[in-house]
DNA sequence: CTAATTCGAGAGCAGTGCTCTTGACAGGTC
DNA sequence: GACCTGTCAAGAGCACTGCTCTCGAATTAG
């Protein structure tokens, strides 16, 4: 079994290949993905690339999967990194990290977050990965509740509909999760996207040269209006 | 000139049977929107449609601009149609206007707002039609601040270089608007933004059901935040 | 009526994703 | 060593794309 281990391993390996290169043009080219041009950057002919892949979609998808692993993988890890009981400083940290990663790569964030594309449909295997994030900002005011360190905000302007929509989500995410303290949660990743997105797909442009003090700033507001203490 | 008015005249009528025909593929299609099934559409040659247009590209920069015309006209009618004193119910109206074009131009908005085409360079020509929203919601604050409903926010948590870059957007965009409460609009508008893009490219999926009401709170929470009186 | 302009159609080029067939190579078996 | 068997790369080909160019017809202007 040597020998087929060895087989087995090259092909991994031109798996990697054809998924770095592909990344590459990715930053360059955009979503639309040429396999032609990768075939030719790896010099082989484009129709060996489906003994690989089987379709572009599917090399596409296996490079949004992996993509919002990378991005989940590094709020979480910036988030691990601070003292647990430092509310706020999760908060930075997380929201930080998720604006670093798509700056350093923006074809990616463009990918994950960006218009999809009209034919395609992602696979379930991308909703899991894709909530790390918000279930991340949404266990800092989790932690927070349990540790007293927070107060709920009050339900009162909460409509019913959604604090049962709110509630059900709870019940399944995050268990003992007040709804309208999820709201706000939510509302924290939302704009976190937002300011990203702005900055990233050049609504921005030169008007704000202070960008990391704008985000910080931004993001600050969203940390007093889930209710995280100075 | 009766004669040359009407060749213009045909040619105008042409120019227009093309755009609603894009407009029509780019609902189904996306933005890769293809010159030759418009043309098979209308019953012409794809050569004949380089006559209307020089390029694909400045097709689509038509579709856009006019989206971003048609998308201001919507939020600053909605908010026109309000009672000027009534701040909270402009900012409703505005954001629901907003959402309410998104819903009902999905492709034209992610057109807009979804991840930019790589070789694609907006002309100049957007970036004026394109701050028309946020200007009607900064313009709300604006208002507030002029007739004393609205109290301004601290600036003291601030950092100087976003209360310098903010000052100049002010000055050049909304004159005596304080930093603080210029940031608190932008949020607003991110927020906005950000609502509309998720509750788009299916985010938020069968989650939260009654999606009206999540997004009336969520406005909510940012009109408490710019400090809109209830 | 003639000359100039405008317009549509067709052919053609280079590019794309994808399929199918052909031939070369390595693995294990007799 | 000879012989299948599965894997792989390459090439040809199909249908599609944006775009250019040329040619003939129609319309406008003088």
């Amino acid at each position: 079994m040597v020998a087929n281990s060895l087989r087995a391993r090259v092909r991994a390996e031109m798996i990697d290949e054809i998924k770095a290169v592909a990344r590459r043009h990715l930053a360059t080219d955009g979503a639309n993905l040429s396999l032609r041009a990768v075939a030719r950057d790896l010099g082989m002919a484009s129709s060996a690339i489906y003994r690989y892949f089987p379709s572009r979609d599917d090399l596409l998808t296996t490079l949004i999967l992996e993509a919002y692993v990378a991005l989940g993988d590094a709020v979480e890890a910036a988030d691990a990194a601070v003292d647990r009981d430092d509310l706020r400083g999760r908060w930075f940290a997380s929201c930080r990290a998720a604006r670093a990663w798509a700056l350093a790569n923006t074809a990616e964030y463009a990918l994950l977050y960006g218009s999809p594309v009209p034919g395609y449909t992602a696979p379930d295997d991308t909703i899991e990965p894709a909530a790390r994030p918000p279930m991340t900002l949404i266990g800092i005011a989790r932690d927070g509740l349990a540790t007293g360190q927070l107060t709920p905000p009050p339900a009162a302007d909460l409509p019913q509909p959604v604090q049962d929509d709110l509630a059900d989500i709870a019940a399944s995410l995050a268990p003992g999760m007040p709804a309208a303290l999820l709201a706000r949660g939510m509302a924290g990743w939302t704009q976190l996207f937002g300011l990203i997105s702005f900055e990233l797909f050049g609504r921005i442009k030169g008007a704000l040269p202070h960008r990391d003090d704008y985000f910080d700033h931004q993001i600050a507001l969203m940390a007093d209006l889930v209710g995280l203490p100075r």
